[in-house]
DNA sequence: TGTAAAAACT
């Protein structure tokens, strides 16, 4: 009697990995065991005779001079070769033998896939969504791989059929709750070599991360891509593309498609109108409240009901602009329209009064939230540890990190980091180095701003040494430098004249593929400036255009200044003109320099009261 | 089964 079928049989134990199981050749048994049937190890496993399993997986294993684990494999095999046992005994023995036996060599990638073909046949997506977790997470597959391993696995009748759409649908979403990112867009391309469809369950969540990643051409890409491929976007596709969007800035595009949403038959939603919102509120400039202000009426007309995030938003974009008052109001105004401030509304207020040094204010709203038994969290306490921060007010500030923890909340790297700034800038770079270590005690990591705060501190002190030392610490815990760690030290090499140095830098973000802020143009057109080198400044400033970053009001400031330092009043008007030509709005600084030297010599008008709220 | 809001560093 032929116990195993040939492809059924173990393999010896020595063979190496690189044979799969069907190839192995010469396993002689003479004296073969009675090899378990389908039946039996169904049986066994759907009543967890999991100690009986493992005697007959271990007499299998000796008989055939194999390992258990792979003893395993071929019983795992067994039961998927069987027609009469379900998928789901399958699954659990998989699960079973996973966990008991765990040996990476014996993860048989085809037989997985046919466990999860066999599960999308029988329907059971939620067991289906848990193994491709697993086999995501601790699998040395490549996800394409994955993708092809299910199609040749499937029975070619079924190659086209929904199931393996699902499946790849349910792949790329595993792939993207592993942070997975670039393989799920992988799958998401090739699979349509395989003639799968997808749909919005996978591709919305994938749009979501690629937004939380910031990788926004990818996002337009994958937008396209799905009208092309003709997958139906739903309405959170429009608002997640919409969101995509306006988090790079780019508000003129999610207005068109907001109108574009319309012709596929679906009304901007409270959520729509939000986003659009929050896109004006952050995006900065001037005027940007009233483009917010604007569609805040728009969506009223439409007969949408602003929400406690419409309002949540408007007050941080208020308070954002340098303008708690009107952030106030619509505090007020939500109240009275009888939707309750929640523990956000209050962290967004209280950290915009302590940003303006309102720190009295703020703490009459912690006052508030407690008396309306709203929970303070840590964003609470961070928010009011900086405001003491900013004033130097550092025994306060560590007295606020007591209170916090009081409440058995947990200071986090933002208070640390805080504190550390604080410390900084209150010139007591000890104690910001005291806890810097004692947050590593505490069980919380440096990161990326730990170092900024420090390195910004010793730049400011000059200490070049420690400085250095900081950069190496960095490079050895492997944290890599940000754009504003770069624009920290671009800073402190233009205090000291070292401006070949500073541009070299400059060079060094994009070899190293980050992206210098207008912060960095503007710190270096500055230094050319203070320098007297127009020339270079003004080529700067060209460079600054050529990398897709427009001059902005600190840009012409600048250049306001070189022209106003030397009494050159006709350049300096003729900046401030063309400035103004841009749509660019004179901030206090511009105002300052303005007044001092133009207004007063007759150069512009006088722009008293034309300036309320621009403070930056 | 997925979409919107708050805290640190230039």
């Amino acid at each position: 009697m032929r116990l195993f079928h040939r492809h059924h049989r173990l393999r010896p134990a020595k063979t190496t990995r690189a044979t799969s199981f069907s190839s192995s050749s010469s396993t002689t048994c003479t004296t073969s065991p009675t090899p378990p049937d389908p039946s039996t190890l169904s049986h066994l496993v759907s009543r967890q005779h999991w100690s009986r399993l493992k005697t007959l997986i271990s007499a299998s294993a000796a008989a055939f001079a194999t390992t258990p684990a792979d003893a395993a494999v071929s019983f795992l095999r067994i039961l998927l070769d069987s027609a009469s046992t379900s998928s789901v005994a399958a699954l659990r023995f998989s699960r079973w033998s996973q966990s008991h036996y765990r040996c990476p060599r014996a993860f048989d990638l085809p037989l997985h896939c046919r466990l999860l073909l066999a599960l999308a046949a029988d329907k059971l997506y939620s067991d289906l969504r848990s193994e491709l977790h697993y086999l995501v997470r601790s699998g040395p597959h490549s996800a394409v791989s994955i993708l092809h391993t299910l199609a040749v696995s499937a029975e070619p009748s079924r190659r086209r059929h929904d199931s393996l759409s699902i499946l790849a649908d349910m792949l790329i979403l595993a792939l993207v709750k592993n942070s997975r990112t670039s393989a799920a867009i992988e799958v998401f391309y090739r699979s349509r070599d395989f003639g799968y469809r997808l749909s919005v369950l996978s591709c919305n969540p994938l749009l979501s991360s690629l937004i939380r990643e910031e990788k926004f051409d990818a996002v337009e890409a994958v937008y396209k891509e799905m009208i092309r491929r003709r997958i139906p976007p739903n309405l959170i596709t429009f608002n997640t593309v919409i969101n995509g969007f306006c988090k790079e800035g780019k508000l003129r595009r999610a207005g068109d498609l907001t109108e574009d949403m319309k012709s596929w038959g679906f009304s901007p939603s409270v959520i729509t109108y939000n986003t659009l919102i929050d896109g004006y509120c952050k995006k900065g400039g001037a005027g940007k409240m009233y483009r917010a202000d604007v569609l805040l009426k728009q969506m009223v007309d439409a007969n949408i009901h602003p929400n406690v995030v419409t309002f949540n938003t408007l007050i941080d974009g208020y308070c954002k602009d340098g303008n708690s008052s009107s952030a106030m109001r619509f505090f007020q105004e939500m109240k009275r329209q009888e939707l309750s401030p929640g523990v956000v509304t209050y962290n967004t207020l209280i950290n915009g009064l302590s940003c303006e040094g309102k720190l009295n204010e703020a703490l009459e709203l912690l006052k508030e939230m407690e008396e309306l038994n709203l929970a303070p969290n840590v964003v609470t306490y961070n928010a009011i540890i900086n405001g003491f921060c900013k004033k130097k007010m550092m025994a306060e500030a560590k007295g606020m990190c007591d209170v916090l923890m009081g409440k058995n909340l947990l200071p986090n790297v933002i208070t640390y980091n805080t504190l550390i700034d604080g410390y900084c800038r209150a010139g007591m770079m000890e104690d910001a180095m005291v806890l810097k270590r004692l947050m590593l005690e505490n069980g919380i990591s440096h990161n990326v701003s730990t170092f900024s705060c420090l390195i910004n501190g010793f730049c400011k002190d000059g200490d070049t040494k420690s400085v250095v030392k900081l950069l190496d610490e960095m490079r050895e815990k492997n944290v890599r430098p940000d754009i504003v760690i770069y624009n920290v030290l671009i800073r402190a090499l233009c205090k000291e004249g070292e401006l070949t140095k500073a541009v070299k830098l400059l060079d060094e973000t994009l070899e190293v593929g980050l992206k210098p802020t207008h912060v960095t143009y503007n710190t270096i057109i500055d230094a050319f400036c203070v320098k007297g080198n127009l020339r270079a400044a003004l080529n700067m400033r060209a460079r600054m255009e050529r990398g897709g970053k427009r001059a902005n009001v600190v840009t012409y400031n600048v250049f306001i200044k070189y022209f106003c330092g030397r009494g050159k009043m006709e350049e300096a008007n003729e900046f401030l003109n063309e400035m103004l030509e841009k749509g660019l709005v004179p901030n206090r600084v511009t105002y300052n320099m303005i007044k001092d030297e133009m207004i007063e010599r007759g150069y512009v008008p006088s722009i008293d009261g034309h300036l309320c709220n621009n403070a930056s």
